[in-house]
DNA sequence: GTTTGGATTTGTAATGATTACTAATATTAA
DNA sequence: TTAATATTAGTAATCATTACAAATCCAAAC
């Protein structure tokens, strides 16, 4: 038994869901890949080491990891839930040409609000949206080459 | 011709798309109804206004209007994208139990984030999430009614 | 070790939001 | 008025997600 299955295993057992085989690999694709992958996604590498994994399996699990907030749920665009692994307050900047999810830091605890006593807050998101470097590049040159022609 | 009709349709033409009867009723109800709308609100409290309206046209005059940045699109849950008329940034809340969507205030340019040098920044967005006022009294009342049962 | 009951997984069918597509309609310019 | 173009309507298709039921797994009791 490797000792990352069984720190996994006691995680999980801590917030009261049982580790089962496919709900530890399911978190550990997570942990080893905090890139926001999306549930077709986990559901496709999974498959090489569980065969004959089903997607819903992938969909209930995830949704018992949200449940217990083990993972955050980024609904940035539509048609693309991704998951993220939550460690600590962070945002996420989705480049608009190549759709790549990116995270920067924030403190989000520190921001003012007005508007919100009496509200209870459980969870706080902030997401931008543009354009990132590596894009911007490639439409710099795109722009220069076609003021040259 | 009544005066906002009139407003709505130069508003749009200066965004150059062109003002339908149906695109300046979208835009008239958005801006009479900020309270986050989904596709499907939309598409029914018009049908009243237009009876040969087709949901197909709310789609199409939405995106329209997002691309042009005459709204921001929420999709704070999955499968429920809601649109809102640009005005001020603010931030959404959402209920977890009643599911209202409200605003609050916020200087989300004021925002000190680390790891976006090099970035364009279009679009920033901010929702949180949790229980509102009204649904916490509920709930104090269910807590005590079962702890005195 | 076997049995039993409950939890988990699987796979298929259903749902529901969104988009694709095409014919009909409306609008603009000549 | 006519012709060209944009817009709308309506239906069919797509795709992510959920519902559901049967199969499987697992842990505790015997």
């Amino acid at each position: 038994m490797y000792p990352l299955f069984k720190k996994l295993s006691t995680a999980l057992a801590s917030k009261n869901i049982r580790p089962s085989f496919q709900r530890i690999k399911v978190l550990e694709y997570l942990i080893e890949n905090p890139c926001h992958p999306t549930v077709e996604q986990i559901f496709t590498d999974l498959q090489s080491i569980i065969p004959t994994l089903s997607k819903t399996t992938v969909y209930n699990t995830l949704n018992i990891f949200h449940k217990a907030g083990l993972v955050r749920v980024l609904n940035i665009e539509d048609n693309e839930t991704r998951y993220d692994i939550i460690t600590e307050t962070h945002g996420h900047f989705k480049c608009e040409e190549c759709g790549t999810i990116s995270n920067f830091n924030i403190d989000i605890d520190s921001i003012e609000t007005d508007g919100l006593s009496g509200f209870k807050v459980n969870d706080r998101n902030i997401y931008f949206k543009g354009v990132c470097p590596k894009c911007l590049l490639n439409i710099k040159h795109i722009d220069r080459k076609e003021h040259i022609s």
